[in-house]
RNA sequence: CGGGGUGUGGCGCAGUUGGCUAGCGCACUUGCUUUGGGAGCAAGGGGUCGUGUGUUCGAGUCACACCACCCCGACCA
């Protein structure tokens, strides 16, 4: 009753805000467009770090850090990269305040203007490639895998709650090699691993595909990334894996000497998932009720909620309740005892699926006198009362099968929910009814991409990686098209 | 930047054609009873009504200006 979520069928929007504010997982922060990550969110992005961070030092990257300031002729090196990001850049001109000869407070000392400006990264490929120049001189020194976690600045005209805020966090890997198909080995190496941490750890299924020329990443050759598909029929991109050739290599300068002899410019990648992935998490398995949180980025695995009716039992039952809080610790699950008497267990109920905590138990008088214990599961909501013996493995099973679980069911949502279109109207009838993933023959042209978006909404999301290759015509033109293409409106 | 909306205790809102003491729900504090799905009763604390100027005997209410934020578009992860 405290806390009523919109429900996702009357405003699916409402319901995403409602949910991120009444989760506790971030608010709306005194700076226009930023907002304040608070722990229970900050805590789904640290899980989210960790592992991915496993998985990037597993295939030999380091971590590294580089300034939040970037030079401004830095950005204008590279014509494409640019042109992409000029519109969006927060720049310091000065770096001193005074206060105000005519007594209102601090302004800016107009002494103390920089000689260049420092642009607020909007990325770091300028600062790193402006960087590597110096480390890069042989094959020898090749090749370099570095990733870091950061956050950026890209001033948004329009903001949503981890979906897209003026600043953001991120990781940023930015890695130089000595051959192309080394780099094109490395892009796709990352779009695997981007691949395996959706669908294992965030159990959100993600189609892995090619960014078309105009999508594409300011200054890449080649932009992947993995595009998964929200409850509301709409589309969002959750990593991006850049194949850069020489571009960068060609704006800084950076040449090296090859096993030859011969010199040659460094091949480069780079890539990066955001805290918009929270943002995926929540649109792709939350429900009325609250979040649901798979239990590999759940911050809180099991929840342990007492009933008693008098000093006694709620000693009694505070024993018990330790005791299977241990063993379940033991085996390396995150639990929380919730023993505040200022809450009632149903008002802990709510809270906790409210905040997606996979598994909930409660231990009362009965459970006490007969060793059982209730157990209920938030991604179903089913309940059950079981012994307490064997407990801890049953618990180690359930969430392993609540991951899966919730994987199952998002990848049935989007099967359901991806259509063949072979005709214009056809996708626009699709579009207007239920959203969705619609695959449909492009004729491969920016003039006919343009159209699409213009008169639906609708972006060309990718062009898979896993598709069967199909002769056919573009939807829009008639031209032949040798395979299908992922149109969606999108985050 | 265009269109729409909202600013009143921490949060969500009401407040009539200007009228005397600015109210309600939630939250908060204290006490008692409660505790297996967001408890009940009682008592209490908390307000420059977004800012400024004006009209008036009198402004939360009317006028003008400004500011902030939210929603919908154009831009984007």
């Amino acid at each position: 009753m405290a806390k009523e979520l919109t429900s996702k069928e009357d405003n699916y929007s409402q319901w995403y805000n409602d949910l991120v504010i009444k989760a506790d997982l971030a608010e709306y922060s005194a700076v226009r467009g930023c907002m304040v990550i608070k722990p229970y969110g900050y805590a789904i992005w640290e899980k989210i770090q960790a592992a991915l961070d496993g998985l990037f030092k597993k295939t030999g990257h380091l971590n590294v850090y580089f300034p939040l300031f970037i030079p401004k002729s830095f950005l204008s090196k590279e014509a494409e990269h640019v042109e992409g990001f000029a519109k969006e850049c927060a720049v310091v001109t000065h770096y001193r305040l005074k206060n105000d000869p005519g007594g209102k407070g601090l302004i800016v000392d107009p002494e103390a203007k920089l000689e260049e400006e420092l642009v607020i990264r909007p990325t770091s490929e300028t600062i790193i490639w402006n960087t590597y120049r110096n480390w890069i001189q042989s094959y020898r020194d090749l090749p370099i895998l570095y990733n870091q976690w950061a956050n950026i600045v890209r001033w948004e005209m329009r903001t949503r709650l981890f979906l897209r805020t003026t600043e953001f966090l991120w990781q940023e890997g930015h890695t130089a090699h000595a051959t192309r198909e080394e780099a094109i080995e490395e892009t796709m190496k990352i779009l695997e691993i981007y691949t395996r941490f959706a669908e294992e750890y965030m159990a959100v299924p993600v189609i892995k595909g090619l960014k078309t020329e105009s999508e594409k990443f300011a200054g890449a050759v080649d932009t992947y990334c993995i595009e998964a598909l929200m409850q509301d029929g709409k589309a969002i991109q959750a990593g991006t894996s850049h194949f850069l050739g020489q571009n960068f290599a060609k704006a800084f300068e950076v040449t090296f000497t090859d096993k030859n002899g011969k010199l040659d410019y460094v091949w480069a990648t780079s890539w990066g998932v955001t805290t918009r992935l929270i943002g995926a998490l929540i649109m792709t398995h939350s429900d009325n009720n609250g979040l649901i949180i798979p239990p590999k980025l759940a911050p809180i695995h099991v929840v342990i909620v007492p009933i008693y009716k008098n000093e006694t039992q709620r000693l009694q039952i505070a024993v018990k309740a330790e005791q299977i809080k241990k063993m379940l610790e033991e085996k390396g699950l995150s639990v929380k005892f919730d023993n505040r008497e200022t809450h009632k267990p149903g008002w802990k109920f709510a809270e906790y699926e409210l905040k997606g905590v996979p598994v909930r138990l409660a231990i009362g008088p009965k459970d006490y006198d007969d060793n059982t214990v209730e157990i209920a599961r938030r991604d179903t909501l089913e309940k059950k009362t079981l012994p307490q013996e064997g407990i801890e493995s049953y618990i180690e099973d359930l969430l392993t099968e609540i991951q899966q679980n919730i994987f199952q069911k998002a990848l049935a949502f989007r099967d359901a929910n991806t259509f063949k279109a072979d005709n214009y109207d056809e996708m626009k009838d699709i579009l207007n009814k239920k959203g969705g993933f619609i695959s449909a023959h492009w004729d491969g042209t920016p003039e006919t991409e343009k159209k699409i978006n213009e008169e639906t909404r609708a972006t060309i999301r990718c062009i898979p990686l896993v598709n069967e290759s199909s002769e056919g015509k573009c939807i829009i033109t008639g031209k032949p098209s040798k395979q299908r293409v992922l149109i969606a409106r999108g985050y």
